[in-house]
DNA sequence: CCCCTAGATGCAAATGATTTGCAATTGCAT
DNA sequence: ATGCAATTGCAAATCATTTGCATCTAGGGG
């Protein structure tokens, strides 16, 4: 299913005359499998399972230079820090259970209105933002009034 | 102008049975001095200046302390660790400085609205959310600027 | 006002995630 | 196939934060 999106990547860092190496394209296949937000340790689990078997400070270094790439995000989560695939320019929030920490993709934001609004209100220049929702995952909302039946 | 503030968190804590020692109350005198995220060195070096010579490991034990009683939020910012006052459980967002890193509050949120998208569109169970806006200031908008006249 | 004790603090060492220097290896252009 | 710049592995360094333990202190009871 992803192995498109991971190609049409590959070919724009080729295309710009960058190397392809074992851990780049092992490290955006890990990422396009999912849609949750990885944090280091699972991207290098992630690529053992999948047989690239790379160093630890390889994996940061990559993860870097991907960022820089703007192929990747890196983002803060309770503390943690999580990696994600970024597909053709999207505009993605994320959903964060406060239990069992998975995440899931959601596709509203609402940037736009409030960017007018600080726009109106302050002198300061909005360019970027983050906005994560922390609550609760259906399996665990399902869990959690099991316990209490 | 938060002498105010702080007795009147002092006198909480008091009325909890907590003890008062110099760093809760010398902490809660620098947080309550700014509008801007402090980081903990910028804590633990606005103690010195007032008087206040704690241990590092006392100025995170009392973070945490605070944090724990609600007194106090803890943010994470471009991966630093920021702590602000919660005064009469306001709802702030932050604009942050890309190129200083200065903050300043900003009270508008959009999150009933999303709160209720959330609920529509899918399972998850909303309860709480962080929102960061980063842009320039209006001094480094300037300095920009000037750089280029 | 002094004493007592649970809780707070200082200090130094431990931890854990991330980074770095350097030598060996590898992708890929020629 | 060859050469070289860029990437990687390894081990040690770094940095923020945490922890164990002995000492100290805030503030309630006498």
């Amino acid at each position: 299913m992803s192995g498109k999106t991971v190609q049409a990547i590959v070919n724009t860092l080729k295309g710009r005359g960058e190397k392809i190496t074992p851990a780049r394209k092992g490290i955006l296949e890990v990422l396009a499998s999912t849609d949750q937000l990885l944090n280091v340790a699972e991207i290098y689990e992630a690529l053992r399972t999948n047989g690239v078997f790379v160093n630890y400070s390889t994996v940061y270094r990559t993860l870097d230079y991907l960022s820089k790439n703007n192929l990747i995000e890196k983002l803060v989560v309770t503390g943690e820090n999580k990696y994600k695939l970024l597909k053709h320019r999207e505009h993605i929030h994320h959903l964060i259970c406060k239990k069992c920490h998975s995440t899931q993709p959601f596709d509203y934001c609402p940037y736009d209105d409030l960017k007018d609004i600080i726009k109106a209100k302050t002198n300061f220049l909005p360019l970027e933002h983050r906005l994560e929702i922390y609550g609760y995952c259906e399996e665990c909302q399902k869990k959690h009034n099991s316990n209490y039946k």
